[in-house]
DNA sequence: TTCGATGATTTTGTATGCAGGATTTGTGGC
DNA sequence: GCCACAAATCCTGCATACAAAATCATCGAA
């Protein structure tokens, strides 16, 4: 599958209102998601500072932020880098979206009787299938991520909607998608296949039970995975 | 209940090795745990720096940390003050843990055959009842909170343990314990004796639906308080 | 009195300087 | 050639300076 590797944003020219710390930390992430920091790369002060076109005060502001997400490690007189976890990690965490995304797929499969919240899930899973077919890996990822940001969404529960878009699941998330390089992405999209159609049935169990069975089977691929490397 | 509100850590005098960001995050988390700093409170970064003998450059970092965490909320030229969550928010997080901590009861249960891991659940219990008898609604919190860390940390899922400890968890379920005046502890303790000698006994399955039904009956309690507030 | 304008004060946001701990480079001994 | 050690360099962490924005206080008019 291709991958894309874009340079980031240029330092941006007047948008006063937006601090400059969020503009580092917004071109960070950016730079996370499109492959410009991969895991374990150290991040400079200086370096990005002239990067950005800023001074060090607001890139190490930004450096401390990303570090409170969980999305870059800082060691003391060593300053940081992008975080790094180990596929026995990201296991963990896959084990532990999946009990936060059951949430969501209970919660959104209750509201498909109505019209709006509908038509935003098959939007969103549309965007899914179209990266399928484009068998780009990345875009695919990134539109299962939106698909379930939007059933968190609709599910209504405001924290679960806030905690899934923070930006350390999103670089998580993009990590499980560079991981296991010989995976059965055939069955991947049919399982979500499934659950989609099972979500728009609006039988909150049954969708529930295939989320939750999908989530098992990748675990154990992954966990197989895990022994050779 | 009672409530202890006891000054922050005096300023460290040669804790060399500990940056002076880490000590003013810890002191702004440790203060906020107190009750020193309460929701919605201002923090004032040139305050802060005097109050902990630092300048205003770690102040700064300390509280993007904090911000990156979601302990703390900055609004652009308008600084930090500490993050507040109305009731329907803590009930949206409460549903969150919910599937959280069932993920770590289940794993955790699963675990009550060996005997170090049980001997710490015990333990951890045994300072939930003692906490239960002084009638500290703060420490009975708290308590509670280091039981599901105990839970989290032998069910071995290594994220759940790195989520569950990461203070903006400590800070709401805190939240948690200064709602609902009218609360019917007594009944909440129950649950936990029996959500806790099932645990013990192994059955994973069990403690879950035990663990969930409590929890649904606290999200019932709480849902019915919201409407007069 | 109440409202709004205006200036003083506070506070934030950013840049910069510098001491000290890492890292790298260079050098000599084995 | 390879490792130990020392010097040079790099980088971090913290303090400070200053401009711009927000807040507050004062005052005057409706």
């Amino acid at each position: 599958m291709a991958r894309s590797a874009l340079p980031a944003a240029p330092p941006a020219e007047d948008d006063s209102g937006a601090s400059l710390v969020s503009f580092v930390v917004d071109s960070i992430v950016d730079g996370v998601m499109r492959g410009r920091y991969v895991p374990g790369q150290r991040l400079i002060a200086a370096d990005l500072a002239e990067d950005y076109g800023v001074s060090r005060a607001p890139v190490r502001e930004a450096l401390h932020m990303l570090a409170g997400e969980g999305v870059v490690e800082l060691v003391a007189n060593r300053g940081a880098r992008i975080r790094r976890l180990s596929v026995a990690e990201l296991v963990d965490f896959l084990e532990f979206t999946e009990a936060i995304c059951v949430l969501g797929v209970r919660l959104a499969t209750s509201r498909m009787g109505q019209e709006e919240p509908r038509a935003e899930v098959i939007r969103h899973y549309d965007a899914v299938e179209e990266a399928w077919a484009r068998r780009h890996a990345r875009d695919f990822v990134v539109a299962l991520y939106q698909y379930h940001i939007a059933l968190n969404r609709i599910g209504g529960n405001r924290f679960l909607e806030f905690f899934y878009e923070r930006p350390y699941i999103r670089f998580y998330t993009l990590l499980l998608a560079d991981l296991v390089p010989g995976f059965n992405w055939d069955k991947y999209i049919d399982n979500y296949r499934l659950i989609h159609a099972t979500i728009l049935s609006g039988d909150s169990h049954t969708a529930v039970v295939h989320f939750a069975s999908h989530i098992r089977w990748v675990l154990s691929n992954m966990r197989r995975s895990e022994a050779p490397a």
